[in-house]
DNA sequence: ATGCCTGCGGTTCGCAGA
Protein backbone atom coordinates (compact mmCIF):
# COMPACT_ATOMS: atom_id res chain seq x y z
CA UNK A 1 0.00 0.00 0.00
CA UNK A 2 2.94 2.08 1.11
CA UNK A 3 5.13 1.23 -2.14
CA UNK A 4 2.03 2.13 -4.34
CA UNK A 5 1.07 5.81 -2.25
CA UNK A 6 4.83 6.21 -3.19
CA UNK A 7 4.38 5.63 -6.76
CA UNK A 8 1.25 7.20 -7.36
CA UNK A 9 3.02 10.18 -5.42
CA UNK A 10 6.04 10.28 -7.48
CA UNK A 11 4.12 9.63 -10.77
CA UNK A 12 2.32 12.94 -9.52
CA UNK A 13 5.30 14.64 -8.92
CA UNK A 14 7.76 13.91 -11.57
CA UNK A 15 4.40 14.09 -14.57
CA UNK A 16 6.07 15.77 -16.95
CA UNK A 17 3.98 18.09 -19.71
CA UNK A 18 5.51 19.78 -23.04
CA UNK A 19 4.31 23.01 -24.07
CA UNK A 20 5.46 24.65 -27.14
CA UNK A 21 5.17 28.46 -27.18
CA UNK A 22 5.53 30.00 -30.25
CA UNK A 23 6.20 33.92 -31.59
CA UNK A 24 5.39 34.55 -35.55
CA UNK A 25 4.84 37.51 -37.62
CA UNK A 26 2.85 36.70 -40.35
CA UNK A 27 2.80 40.21 -41.83
CA UNK A 28 -1.33 39.85 -42.43
CA UNK A 29 -3.26 37.62 -41.47
CA UNK A 30 -5.45 37.74 -44.63
CA UNK A 31 -2.22 37.10 -47.21
CA UNK A 32 -1.06 34.66 -44.69
CA UNK A 33 -4.30 32.17 -43.41
CA UNK A 34 -2.89 29.18 -45.79
CA UNK A 35 0.66 29.00 -44.66
CA UNK A 36 -0.50 30.12 -40.97
CA UNK A 37 -2.98 26.64 -40.97
CA UNK A 38 -0.38 24.84 -42.63
CA UNK A 39 2.55 25.62 -40.24
CA UNK A 40 -0.17 25.04 -37.42
CA UNK A 41 -0.49 21.35 -38.35
CA UNK A 42 3.22 20.95 -38.50
CA UNK A 43 4.37 22.56 -35.90
CA UNK A 44 1.32 22.07 -33.28
CA UNK A 45 2.25 24.79 -30.75
CA UNK A 46 0.01 24.90 -27.85
CA UNK A 47 0.66 28.56 -28.03
CA UNK A 48 0.94 30.91 -30.56
CA UNK A 49 1.47 34.66 -30.61
CA UNK A 50 1.19 36.43 -33.69
CA UNK A 51 1.78 39.70 -34.98
CA UNK A 52 0.96 41.57 -37.57
CA UNK A 53 -2.44 40.71 -37.84
CA UNK A 54 -3.03 43.82 -40.24
CA UNK A 55 -6.68 43.03 -39.68
CA UNK A 56 -9.66 44.18 -37.14
CA UNK A 57 -10.78 41.61 -34.62
CA UNK A 58 -14.60 40.98 -36.79
CA UNK A 59 -13.00 40.03 -39.61
CA UNK A 60 -10.16 38.19 -38.50
CA UNK A 61 -10.77 34.56 -40.12
CA UNK A 62 -11.02 32.60 -36.94
CA UNK A 63 -12.65 29.37 -38.52
CA UNK A 64 -10.17 26.85 -39.51
CA UNK A 65 -7.68 28.29 -36.35
CA UNK A 66 -10.56 27.05 -34.29
CA UNK A 67 -11.42 23.87 -35.85
CA UNK A 68 -7.54 22.98 -35.15
CA UNK A 69 -8.64 23.14 -31.18
CA UNK A 70 -7.51 26.61 -30.40
CA UNK A 71 -8.80 29.67 -28.79
CA UNK A 72 -8.50 32.89 -30.06
CA UNK A 73 -8.00 36.31 -28.74
CA UNK A 74 -6.97 38.94 -30.76
CA UNK A 75 -6.26 42.62 -30.53
CA UNK A 76 -6.60 44.25 -33.82
CA UNK A 77 -7.05 47.30 -36.15
CA UNK A 78 -7.31 48.43 -39.40
CA UNK A 79 -4.33 48.10 -41.84
CA UNK A 80 -1.90 48.24 -39.77
CA UNK A 81 -0.35 46.22 -36.48
CA UNK A 82 -2.55 43.88 -34.34
CA UNK A 83 -1.16 40.79 -32.36
CA UNK A 84 -3.05 37.42 -31.13
CA UNK A 85 -3.17 35.01 -29.13
CA UNK A 86 -3.68 31.19 -29.93
CA UNK A 87 -3.82 28.64 -27.07
CA UNK A 88 -5.06 24.70 -26.73
CA UNK A 89 -5.64 26.15 -23.17
CA UNK A 90 -8.00 28.13 -22.15
CA UNK A 91 -7.39 31.51 -21.33
CA UNK A 92 -7.82 32.48 -17.88
CA UNK A 93 -7.34 36.22 -18.52
CA UNK A 94 -6.94 38.52 -21.43
CA UNK A 95 -6.06 41.99 -21.45
CA UNK A 96 -4.65 44.19 -24.37
CA UNK A 97 -2.47 47.16 -25.01
CA UNK A 98 0.61 48.22 -22.99
CA UNK A 99 -0.04 50.25 -19.92
CA UNK A 100 1.62 53.39 -18.76
CA UNK A 101 4.72 53.51 -16.95
CA UNK A 102 2.35 53.90 -14.20
CA UNK A 103 0.42 50.74 -14.83
CA UNK A 104 -2.53 52.91 -15.85
CA UNK A 105 -3.89 52.14 -19.07
CA UNK A 106 -2.31 54.62 -21.81
CA UNK A 107 -5.09 56.74 -23.48
CA UNK A 108 -2.63 58.35 -26.08
CA UNK A 109 -1.60 55.37 -27.46
CA UNK A 110 -4.23 53.60 -30.06
CA UNK A 111 -1.81 51.26 -31.80
CA UNK A 112 -2.38 47.98 -31.01
CA UNK A 113 0.66 46.15 -30.30
CA UNK A 114 0.23 43.96 -27.02
CA UNK A 115 -2.21 41.51 -25.76
CA UNK A 116 -1.62 39.56 -22.66
CA UNK A 117 -2.97 35.80 -21.87
CA UNK A 118 -3.10 33.99 -18.48
CA UNK A 119 -3.29 30.51 -18.14
CA UNK A 120 -3.65 27.98 -15.44
CA UNK A 121 -0.93 25.22 -16.02
CA UNK A 122 -0.43 21.94 -13.52
CA UNK A 123 2.80 23.83 -12.45
CA UNK A 124 0.90 26.91 -11.48
CA UNK A 125 0.04 29.90 -13.38
CA UNK A 126 1.52 30.97 -16.95
CA UNK A 127 0.88 34.38 -18.55
CA UNK A 128 2.18 34.79 -22.25
CA UNK A 129 2.59 38.04 -24.00
CA UNK A 130 2.72 38.70 -28.19
CA UNK A 131 3.60 42.53 -28.23
CA UNK A 132 5.02 44.46 -31.72
CA UNK A 133 7.54 46.77 -30.50
CA UNK A 134 7.42 49.82 -32.86
CA UNK A 135 10.20 49.81 -35.69
CA UNK A 136 11.30 53.03 -35.17
CA UNK A 137 12.26 54.69 -38.43
CA UNK A 138 12.86 57.21 -39.59
CA UNK A 139 15.12 58.00 -36.18
CA UNK A 140 14.51 61.81 -36.97
CA UNK A 141 10.50 61.71 -36.82
CA UNK A 142 8.63 60.88 -33.79
CA UNK A 143 8.10 57.21 -34.47
CA UNK A 144 11.35 57.17 -32.63
CA UNK A 145 10.79 58.70 -29.57
CA UNK A 146 7.82 56.60 -29.33
CA UNK A 147 9.69 53.19 -29.99
CA UNK A 148 11.56 54.11 -26.47
CA UNK A 149 8.85 55.23 -24.62
CA UNK A 150 7.02 51.86 -25.70
CA UNK A 151 10.53 50.22 -24.59
CA UNK A 152 9.78 52.11 -21.10
CA UNK A 153 6.57 50.73 -20.45
CA UNK A 154 7.78 47.26 -21.25
CA UNK A 155 10.45 47.29 -18.31
CA UNK A 156 7.76 49.10 -16.06
CA UNK A 157 5.29 46.57 -17.14
CA UNK A 158 8.32 43.73 -16.63
CA UNK A 159 9.09 45.00 -13.54
CA UNK A 160 5.63 44.80 -11.97
CA UNK A 161 5.54 41.51 -13.56
CA UNK A 162 8.36 40.07 -12.28
CA UNK A 163 7.23 41.51 -8.52
CA UNK A 164 4.67 38.21 -8.42
CA UNK A 165 7.20 36.07 -8.89
CA UNK A 166 5.53 33.94 -11.63
CA UNK A 167 6.07 32.24 -15.04
CA UNK A 168 5.69 34.61 -17.62
CA UNK A 169 7.10 34.84 -21.16
CA UNK A 170 6.90 38.10 -23.56
CA UNK A 171 7.04 37.37 -26.86
CA UNK A 172 7.15 38.82 -29.94
CA UNK A 173 9.14 40.75 -32.95
CA UNK A 174 11.25 43.16 -30.88
CA UNK A 175 12.31 44.90 -33.87
CA UNK A 176 15.57 45.51 -31.82
CA UNK A 177 19.20 43.69 -33.42
CA UNK A 178 20.74 42.94 -29.66
CA UNK A 179 24.16 42.39 -30.83
CA UNK A 180 26.26 42.54 -33.78
CA UNK A 181 26.23 38.66 -34.53
CA UNK A 182 22.89 38.76 -35.08
CA UNK A 183 22.62 40.13 -38.01
CA UNK A 184 24.53 39.56 -41.51
CA UNK A 185 25.90 43.07 -42.04
CA UNK A 186 26.58 45.00 -39.11
CA UNK A 187 27.90 47.97 -41.10
CA UNK A 188 24.58 48.15 -42.86
CA UNK A 189 22.14 48.98 -40.22
CA UNK A 190 24.30 51.12 -37.97
CA UNK A 191 21.90 54.47 -37.30
CA UNK A 192 18.86 52.25 -37.97
CA UNK A 193 16.29 52.50 -35.48
CA UNK A 194 16.38 48.21 -35.12
CA UNK A 195 20.31 48.98 -34.25
CA UNK A 196 20.80 52.45 -32.83
CA UNK A 197 22.46 52.31 -29.01
CA UNK A 198 19.34 53.74 -27.33
CA UNK A 199 17.19 50.73 -28.53
CA UNK A 200 19.72 47.71 -27.66
CA UNK A 201 20.55 49.61 -24.49
CA UNK A 202 16.65 49.47 -23.79
CA UNK A 203 16.32 45.80 -24.77
CA UNK A 204 20.27 44.92 -22.51
CA UNK A 205 17.99 46.94 -19.79
CA UNK A 206 14.75 44.67 -19.97
CA UNK A 207 16.85 41.48 -20.06
CA UNK A 208 18.97 42.52 -17.34
CA UNK A 209 15.71 42.19 -15.21
CA UNK A 210 16.30 39.43 -15.32
CA UNK A 211 14.50 37.81 -17.72
CA UNK A 212 15.75 35.13 -20.15
CA UNK A 213 16.31 35.67 -23.65
CA UNK A 214 15.57 31.59 -24.78
CA UNK A 215 17.42 31.00 -27.99
CA UNK A 216 20.80 33.25 -26.87
CA UNK A 217 20.35 31.24 -23.27
CA UNK A 218 20.31 27.62 -25.70
CA UNK A 219 22.53 28.81 -28.74
CA UNK A 220 25.66 31.22 -29.75
CA UNK A 221 25.15 29.86 -33.42
CA UNK A 222 26.03 32.03 -36.15
CA UNK A 223 23.28 33.11 -38.30
CA UNK A 224 20.41 32.87 -35.99
CA UNK A 225 18.26 35.21 -38.10
CA UNK A 226 14.41 35.10 -37.78
CA UNK A 227 13.43 38.21 -40.48
CA UNK A 228 14.82 38.19 -43.96
CA UNK A 229 13.76 41.49 -46.31
CA UNK A 230 11.26 40.69 -49.10
CA UNK A 231 14.02 42.83 -51.32
CA UNK A 232 17.17 42.41 -53.32
CA UNK A 233 17.52 38.82 -52.45
CA UNK A 234 18.24 39.13 -48.82
CA UNK A 235 16.53 35.49 -47.97
CA UNK A 236 18.74 33.93 -51.27
CA UNK A 237 22.17 36.18 -49.95
CA UNK A 238 21.05 34.88 -45.63
CA UNK A 239 21.09 39.18 -45.14
CA UNK A 240 19.08 38.53 -42.07
CA UNK A 241 18.36 39.61 -38.68
CA UNK A 242 17.31 38.19 -35.70
CA UNK A 243 14.60 40.45 -33.92
CA UNK A 244 11.80 38.36 -32.36
CA UNK A 245 12.38 37.18 -29.04
CA UNK A 246 10.84 35.37 -25.94
CA UNK A 247 11.87 36.61 -22.99
CA UNK A 248 11.39 34.55 -19.82
CA UNK A 249 10.59 35.31 -16.24
CA UNK A 250 13.09 33.24 -13.79
CA UNK A 251 9.87 31.07 -13.00
CA UNK A 252 9.86 30.34 -16.74
CA UNK A 253 13.08 30.03 -17.54
CA UNK A 254 13.98 27.10 -15.24
CA UNK A 255 11.26 25.31 -17.21
CA UNK A 256 12.85 25.65 -20.58
CA UNK A 257 14.15 22.96 -22.34
CA UNK A 258 14.68 24.09 -25.95
CA UNK A 259 14.57 27.14 -28.22
CA UNK A 260 14.28 27.10 -32.11
CA UNK A 261 13.78 28.85 -35.28
CA UNK A 262 11.48 28.03 -37.65
CA UNK A 263 13.52 28.72 -40.91
CA UNK A 264 12.12 26.63 -43.10
CA UNK A 265 8.82 28.62 -43.16
CA UNK A 266 10.97 31.13 -45.01
CA UNK A 267 10.88 29.33 -48.29
CA UNK A 268 7.57 28.65 -48.31
CA UNK A 269 4.96 30.32 -51.74
CA UNK A 270 4.22 34.01 -50.54
CA UNK A 271 6.01 33.72 -46.97
CA UNK A 272 6.15 36.34 -43.73
CA UNK A 273 9.40 38.16 -44.58
CA UNK A 274 10.06 36.71 -40.71
CA UNK A 275 9.22 33.10 -39.16
CA UNK A 276 8.46 31.47 -36.43
CA UNK A 277 10.58 31.08 -32.91
CA UNK A 278 9.34 28.84 -30.16
CA UNK A 279 10.32 27.71 -26.40
CA UNK A 280 9.41 24.01 -25.32
CA UNK A 281 9.27 24.04 -21.46
CA UNK A 282 8.12 21.70 -19.31
CA UNK A 283 4.86 23.13 -17.40
C1' DA B 1 22.35 57.60 -52.81
C1' DT B 2 18.18 55.08 -54.06
C1' DG B 3 15.29 51.28 -54.94
C1' DC B 4 14.83 46.74 -54.43
C1' DC B 5 9.45 43.70 -52.43
C1' DT B 6 5.06 42.97 -50.14
C1' DG B 7 0.42 43.96 -47.81
C1' DC B 8 -3.29 46.97 -47.33
C1' DG B 9 -6.91 50.22 -48.56
C1' DG B 10 -9.15 51.43 -52.04
C1' DT B 11 -8.89 52.06 -56.66
C1' DT B 12 -4.29 51.42 -60.39
C1' DC B 13 -1.04 54.81 -56.24
C1' DG B 14 0.48 56.05 -51.41
C1' DC B 15 1.97 54.50 -47.14
C1' DA B 16 4.31 51.39 -44.02
C1' DG B 17 7.39 48.02 -43.08
C1' DA B 18 12.74 46.76 -41.53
Amino acid sequence: MLLRLVVAARAFRFKTVFMKIATWNINGIKARHDNLIAWLKDAQPDIACLQEIKSVDENFPRQEIEALGYNLETHGQKSFNGVALLSKLPFDEVNRGLPAVNGEPDETDDQARFIEGTFSTDGGSLSVVSLYLPNGNPVETEKFPYKLNWMERLEAWARRKLALEEAFILAGDYNVIPMPEDCHDPKAWEGDALYRPESRTAFRRLCNLGLTEAVRNVTDAAETYTFWDYQAGAWQKNNGIRIDHLLMSPEAARLLNSAEVDKHTRDWEKPSDHVPVWVDITA
